[in-house]
Parts: structure tokens; C-alpha cells; sequence
DNA sequence: GTGAAAGCGCTAACAC
DNA sequence: GTGTTAGCGCTTTCAC
């Protein structure tokens, strides 16, 4: 900047200030500056920039990483919704920053605010650590996360509703005739605990008792799903229908099954979660709760920016719908 | 830090020099420091540490989108890229910036780098814009893009070997039997280009010619991709074979033929592009050919950083390997 | 071993 | 309309 204010025989000051469009300075002196900055290939730079202003535009999106598996960023949902995110904050002129923090530490999340990287934070997920989230909202720290809503929870989120989508799923996989109906995946998360109550609670619905030991606790982890299925088999526990805490878990599951020589739809009816795009295209097209993922983004960008504006924290529900294809049966015509 | 120098009775230099762990100061002091940083949940703000220190160690992953399609961030082998690229960074401690560009305006990309909010940069595809690139090369922007090795290059790219792996597939499914080799995907984009150079040349290699009717350019856009094979078919153009410029694209076609009453293998063997998660467990599993993400990242930050430290700029293709499944016909013993 | 002072690149009173 | 000056939070000579 100093270079300009040479070059155009003026100041800083005024060279700061036609930059930022002032129209205290002098329209030709303002196009001139102009002009010399655009030859010079240069730009103010954000970082003093932010120093000098005290603030920050940029919103850090953190997705942890759970430390035993080490499992590398892959999930096609929250992939999903990491685009989501980019393109709710590049259309709001926001700066996103990914970072990863192991998922027992959640807390160190609240380094990137501290150290005025970021004016807020998008966790993505809120594990097994409830009271880490709690105490980083005592602290002050601007945040979000994407999952369920629990009691006594002192930050916001945004997320379905898991109950309704457990109980959507399993009510039409009951509905269809099924009455062993599998629950897979990790209830040690809110999200999937949440699910599988909506699995229990359609069960009470319809006047019938969930088995218990059809609730299998699996991580999202390809060999745990086939084994989990193998040692079934194995024990001889016989399911009708199988409803998936994500559709990655239920291809994946539908792939083992078919390789068991269990058919999908005919023997095992099976509903997905997520609507991941491919779930149309699978084969057989994938039965499953559809979360708004667009709408999410755009819901956790919202809400961020509302309590950086002062408002109460709020948390929101994004409505799911089950979405019906063939994988639970439904026979469509052709 | 002035508080902190207050509260310990020093001044703000040697609070400076215990923070960064310098030898000169006493230890004793150097621990009651830390411990009161720690208890007053401060950290030394980095934006004014990069001011002073003039470096950064943000690296920008700047993925480009259409202008006319407006798609948003959701290809699956894209996203994993992305994903890949998040893990390499943190591997190496550094912050990564995700930003949108339009597709059209590539050397937009170099203002993160003019304004200083990134060290170096990350482009996801170069699409149809060699020349921006090329020219901010000449302007010394620091930046590596995954794609297409292009003749006059002055820039690094990191990427797949295309017209190898285009060859393979096509190669395979010709081995196979097929006659009529259908080739679908956007030609314009360098990658997609060499892919179909590949098709080209192993139709050459196995003496025969391949007949241009069958070459189709269709961008990544479900209805688009549908509408093609219905074309095709209402102009009685056959074809025995699929190749298509991405497993997504592949899925999607597969399951567009499914709905005409065409079946894969036995009527159109396919083959895709990319290797997705999902496509081992696609019905039928889908064969392929398999980009090496996990690596991808990791070459696109070895590249980008070497750069950086100086290093010529140097290209690397990544291995790409056929993964045959049942997709293309190759009938397999249970 | 510690402090005083200058300066990274910028903006915003406050003069004129 | 433009320049002068101070200061955002930090690091680092240079003294002592």
C-alpha cells in the first residue's frame, strides 16, 4: 500500500481509503489508485486488515475424527454436508476453514476461536461429549453443531429429527409386514440414539415389543458391518427387515447380505438414512430418510450468525420424510 | 498478552518469549505464565503473529464451480478429494481454506493468495481455463491444481494418468467382446479429454476404429445423462458397451438404462472412472478405474510445498488401475 | 534474564 | 479532499 501511495504521489491514508471506495476522496484520484493497484497485482491485505478492524469473517467447520478408527474423511452425508456449508458461506461472503480435532477432545475446537482464526465454529457432530460442548458455551465461544437436540444442553443445533425419522422408517418397514426388524448402528451417538428410540417408539405404536437383541450396535466401518451380519447368521437370529442408521451403512449391508444369498427386497426389506444421492441410483433404489442437506448448511450458517449478532441461542429441528423405494418392498409399478 | 504481562508483573516481551518456549527466560517464570495463559483461556492471536512474522501456514483448497449449472459441491470423488486434502494438511499442521470460484474466472483464485489469507493454493480440476492458469504461473502465485497434464504448461498439476486409465477400461471391456463402445462424458475438460484419448487409442491398439457417433459429451448432470440414453435410443444408435468419464455418471446411467429395460452386463457392459466408496457395492458392483485419492491429497500437498520451499515445479501422475467387478461382464466364481 | 522500542500492513480519528 | 498520527497484538533487535 505504501508502494501506491508513492507511485500516486498521495498517502496511505488516501490510497486506504479509495481502496475501500471512500467517497471522501477525489474520483479521479480514487480511479487513478484504482488503476495502479489493479497493474501492481495488488490487494489489501485481509490479515492487518483484520487486526486493525478486530474482526474476522471467516467460520471455521470442524469435523472430528474418531481417534480409535483414525478413520479418514469419507462419509458421503457429512461430505455432503461440508459442501453444503462452502456453498452457504461463499454466499454470504464467509471464509470457511476445515480443520479436524480428535473426537474425544472437542474442546480444542475452541483453540481456532481463541487464537481469532475464526468469529464462530461449525462442529460437525457432537459425539460422546456433551459436557465439552456445554462448557465451551460457558466459555463464550460462538458455536454450532450439527446433531441431536439433548436435555441440558447449552448450545445451539441444528439437526433432523432423529426420532421421527426412526420412527418413519421402522413404521414402514412394520407396516409392510416386517416384524424382526434389525436396528444397526452406533446408538453411543445422540444422532443414532435418537433413531433408535424411533425404532422402539414405532414398535409401541403399533402395539408390538422391539426384541432387543435386534438393536446391534456397529461403527461405521465396512468390516464391522459384514462381520455384525456374519455372526447373526451365525447365531441363527432371523430379521425380516433391516433399518440402517445411514445409507452408507445400508449399502454396505445390502452388499453383504447379497452375498450371503439374502435377497433385498424379497427376504430382508431394508430403509436407509440420509438420502445420499446415490441412494436413488442403488440397486435395488434405496428406501430411506431423507435429511435436508442443502437446508442444513444453510440452517447452521443461520444460526451461527444469529448469536454472533447478539440473539439467544436457538436450536433447530430440519423436518425428514421417508422416501420410498424398492429396497423396503414397495412394489412400484413399472 | 498486555493482561497477562500485568498479572505476572513482566512485560509483554517476556511474556512473548515464554509463550513461544524461549530458553532466555527463567523457568520458574516461564511456568507461572503458562499457567495463567492457561487459566485465562488465551491464546496468542495468530493474525497478529502472521502480521509480525509476515508468513502464514494457510493453505487454500479452491474448488471451481460451473456458471451454468450453478451445481453445487456434491461429486462424490470430488468431495473424497477434498477430504483427502483436509487429512494431508492437518497431517502437517497446517489450516486449510475452502473457497468457491466460478469455473469461468479461475485466476479469481489467486486473491486469496494476493491478500494474504493463504500461503499457497489448491485448485480442484483446471476445466476449460489453461491460459489463466498459465498466467498466474507468470505472476508467481504459489499454486498446484489436480488435472490433466497440458501441453505449454508453466504450472504443476497432480493428477491421474487419463489417457492410461481410459485406455484400460476401454481396453477390458473391448477384451470382453464389445464392439460398440459408448464413451460419455464432458471432452472439454482436459481430464474427461485424455480419458477419450484413451478410448481412441485402445480401439487403435486392438486394430479397430472407433465410431465417433458413439462418443457422447454430457456433463455431470443427472437429467442430462438420461436424456442422452433416451436419445440414443429414439435415433436407434447401439451400443454393447459403457464407458463412462465418472462412476457417478456410470451409476446414474446404469440405473437410467435399468428403467429402459436394458441390462448390465448381459445387454451393455459398463465401466466407470474414479473408484467411489460406493462402487464395490453398487449393484452390480461396478468395475472401474480407480484414482488413488488418499494419495491424490498427499500429492497435491507434497507438490504444493515444495513449491513453496523453493523446488522447480514438477508434475506428477498418479498410478491408475484397472478394478474389475461384475459391471463390465467378468462373470466371477461365487 | 528482562524491558523498551520499533514495526509488520492496515484504518480512523483528528487536524488542516 | 488529503495528510499526520496512533494503535490493532504480536516478535525481535538492542540495551541493560
Amino acid at each position: 500500500m505504501a508502494d501506491i501511495a508513492r507511485l500516486a504521489g498521495v498517502s496511505v491514508s488516501t490510497v486506504s481509503r479509495a481502496l475501500a471506495g471512500s467517497a471522501l476522496v477525489n474520483a479521479e484520484t480514487r480511479g487513478r489508485i484504482a488503476e495502479l493497484a489493479r497493474s501492481l497485482n495488488y490487494s489489501i491485505n485481509i490479515g492487518a486488515q483484520n487486526l486493525r478492524l478486530g474482526h474476522n469473517n471467516t467460520v471455521a467447520v470442524i469435523v472430528p475424527y474418531d481417534p480409535n478408527t483414525r478413520q479418514h474423511l469419507s462419509d458421503p452425508f457429512f461430505l455432503s454436508l461440508i459442501g453444503s456449508l462452502a456453498d452457504a458461506l461463499t454466499e454470504r461472503g464467509h471464509d470457511m476453514l476445515l480443520t479436524r480435532v480428535d473426537a474425544d477432545r472437542l474442546d480444542q475446537a475452541a483453540q481456532v476461536f481463541h487464537t481469532g482464526r475464526a468469529m464462530g465454529i461449525v462442529l460437525v457432530g457432537q459425539w460422546r461429549h456433551h459436557d465439552q460442548l456445554n462448557s465451551m458455551a460457558v466459555q463464550g465461544v460462538p458455536f454450532v453443531v450439527w446433531g441431536a437436540q439433548l436435555p441440558q444442553q447449552l448450545y445451539a443445533t441444528v439437526g433432523g429429527n432423529n426420532l421421527a425419522g426412526g420412527r418413519l422408517a421402522t413404521a414402514h418397514l412394520l407396516a409392510g409386514g416386517a416384524r424382526r426388524v434389525l436396528f444397526m448402528g452406533d446408538a453411543d451417538l445422540p444422532e443414532i440414539g435418537q433413531r433408535r428410540a424411533g425404532w422402539l417408539a414405532a414398535h409401541a405404536d403399533a402395539g408390538l415389543v422391539a426384541d432387543a437383541s435386534l438393536s446391534r450396535s456397529v461403527p461405521f466401518v465396512t468390516e464391522r458391518i459384514q462381520q455384525e451380519l456374519a455372526l447373526l447368521q451365525q447365531h441363527g437370529v432371523a430379521f425380516d427387515a433391516l433399518f440402517a442408521a445411514s445409507d452408507l451403512m445400508a449399502m454396505t449391508a445390502i452388499s453383504a447380505l447379497r452375498q450371503r444369498g439374502v435377497r433385498v427386497p424379497e427376504d430382508v426389506r431394508v430403509v436407509g438414512y440420509d438420502d445420499i444421492a446415490l441412494a436413488e441410483h442403488f440397486h435395488p433404489p434405496l428406501s430411506t430418510v431423507r435429511q435436508p442437506i442443502a437446508d442444513a448448511g444453510q440452517a447452521l450458517v443461520q444460526s451461527l450468525l444469529s448469536q454472533l449478532a447478539g440473539e439467544r441461542r436457538h436450536s433447530t429441528q430440519l423436518a425428514t420424510a421417508l422416501v420410498v423405494r424398492d429396497s423396503s418392498g414397495a412394489a412400484r409399478a413399472a
